[in-house]
RNA sequence: GGGCCGUUAGCUCAAUUGGCAGAGCAGGGGCCUCUUAAGCCCAAGGUUGUAGGUUCGAUUCCUACACGGCCCA
């Protein structure tokens, strides 16, 4: 035998697979098959052609002509029949092909073609006879030979970290990886749609700053090399979202990528997705409202049947209540980072103490022992104001800001406030956290000279507030890890590969 | 940073007490005109994450490292 297809002489680990399938590409563009077109137009989905076919009685069939595309799935038969299945984005649907329609040559080739494959179908409608809703093939087009073999057909791509690290494998194997991302799209897009439609305009303002602010996070730095300039990816949009008030725009959102040099886990990636609003003669009461309206609107067109209700109104705790509640430690009775460190000894709370100031203390009561617990859609009011630079103290006093943050699946998922407008007291507020971060404190906001010169221009009273888009999407998916919403997570290095 | 768990064929998974590393799918050679996890016959496919160690013998036991997952900080 000098076949060179002799199956004795042939191997199957990856490398050769990949020379099967081009040199099965060869075969078939030396035989004139056409293996990358330009272009293949007039391509309805599969779901358009399943809706418009769905009364057809088993065993009936048409003389109809539809054209679809996808990634070949599975072969079953040869020999002068065989069945297809194919997908795209919208489903899948399976293919008939006959040697009598397509002609010998033509369907010998067609069945030589590999799973992962791309394929162009001009086929009639049919349903088989065993109630099957297919397309007879009548003629096809190669799209793009697939030179590697993608995953199991049949349990697709499990592998967490090759999930993770291919996001193009688990998709085109996955359906549930095609609708997951379908979803946070859908989500995304009515988020804008709420905004749009309440007379808010999407802006854009810089990833690339001079100096970082809004939140208390770290900040990644990088370099302007003609302008021979430091400059920091943004942590926030707040500070030139409220320039842009303070310019007259009076409803502005902006939604995009914030970046934050932390710890990655199952709730932070250190790129994730925030929109930010903010409103001109609104206070953060108007905007609870507003959240809660817009979220509920967003589960809807996300398709969310879960187990959470994000219908108006959700339940609304102030602060320091949801802490003693939880904690029985009424922060109210401990104003001192000694007093409250020894009252969460006392009780024998899990968590760590040393070191901490009073703020950073009630913060943790709140996150370890409070956040967990709220699954269903909540508002806590009123933070202690030395954990809000940029809020404005509270109508009532108290040492309070007008701030809240919003809770679901145990989780914040948005933070807003009466926003601080007044420049003396923000100018203070710096003040106050440059001696934090003198103090050693690695979180806490610089000095914006700018930022304060324009609430010197005079800023009206304005409702501001930011939603975590990639956890937003996390309930609504009903998944666990951010992973699993964000397409491509950071992940660290791989090392040196055997793979080929 | 710490603890625990995982890493085996392209994919999904086995492997008993430390004793020749096996299946299914995919791929190759055949058969098959209503199959749908199609089926039947044949032949093949492995640096068991990496580097060491113990042992007559290591996927298995030990150490370190890499990557991933979960929990804690």
């Amino acid at each position: 035998m000098t076949d060179p297809t002799d199956s004795s002489t042939q191997k199957h680990g990856l490398a050769e697979l990949i020379a099967e399938r081009r040199a099965k590409a060869a075969r078939l563009s030396e035989e004139g098959e056409e293996l990358a077109p330009y272009s293949y137009p007039g391509v309805e989905s599969l779901a358009e052609v399943r809706a418009a076919y769905e009364h057809l009685q088993t065993g009936e069939e048409t003389e109809e002509h539809r054209r679809v595309a996808g990634r070949l799935l599975a072969r079953r038969g040869g020999g002068k029949a065989a069945f297809i299945d194919l997908v795209d984005r919208s489903g899948q649907i399976q293919l008939h092909a006959r040697l009598d329609v397509l002609g010998t040559e033509r369907f010998k080739r067609l069945c030589s073609l590999d799973s992962g494959d791309l394929l162009g179908i001009d086929g009639a409608p049919l349903r088989s006879r065993h109630g099957e809703l297919t397309l007879r093939v009548d003629d096809y087009q190669v799209l793009s030979k697939a030179l590697r073999p993608p995953p199991d057909k049949h349990s697709g791509l499990t592998d967490l970290e090759t999930r993770h690290r291919r996001r193009e494998l688990d998709l085109l194997s996955n359906e549930n990886a095609r609708k997951l991302f379908a979803t946070r799209a859908k989500a995304i897009a009515a988020v804008r749609a709420y905004l749009d439609a309440n007379n808010f305009l999407e802006v854009e303002t810089p990833v690339l700053q001079p100096l970082y602010g809004g939140a208390l996070a770290r900040p990644f730095m990088t370099h302007h090399n003609a302008l021979d300039r430091k400059l920091y990816l943004r942590i926030a949009t707040e500070l030139y979202l409220k320039r842009l008030i303070v310019g007259g725009l009076e409803r502005v959102y902006e939604l995009g990528k914030d970046f934050r040099n932390e710890g990655l886990s199952t709730k932070h990636n250190p790129e994730f997705t925030m929109v930010e609003w903010y409103e001109a003669y609104a206070d953060y009461q108007d905007e609870a409202r507003r959240l809660e309206e817009m979220v509920a609107r967003v589960a809807q067109a996300a398709g969310y049947e879960g187990e959470i209700d994000f219908k108006a109104p959700w339940r609304r705790l102030v602060f320091m209540d949801a802490i003693r509640e939880a904690t029985g430690i009424d922060l109210r009775a401990y104003r001192d980072a000694d007093s409250l460190r020894s009252a969460i000894r006392e009780r024998g709370l899990s968590m760590p103490t040393d070191g901490l100031s009073w703020p950073a203390l009630a913060d943790d009561l709140l996150s370890k022992h409070v956040e967990p617990t709220l699954i269903q859609p909540t508002f806590i009011f009123d933070y202690p104001i030395e954990l809000s630079p940029f809020a404005r103290s509270h109508r009532a006093g108290a040492g309070l800001a007008e701030r809240w943050e919003a809770f679901a699946g145990g989780m914040e998922i948005a933070n807003a406030f009466s926003e601080l407008t007044d420049p003396d007291e923000q100018r203070a507020r710096f003040e106050a956290q440059r001696r934090l971060a003198l103090a050693g404190d690695e979180e806490t906001q610089p000095h914006d000279e700018l930022f304060l010169e324009a609430l010197e221009h005079g800023m009206p009273p304005t409702g501001g507030v930011g939603l975590g888009i990639d956890r937003l999407v996390m309930i609504l998916t009903g998944q666990t890890s951010i992973r699993e919403v964000v397409l491509f997570p950071a992940m660290r290095d791989q090392g040196p590969s055997t793979k080929v």
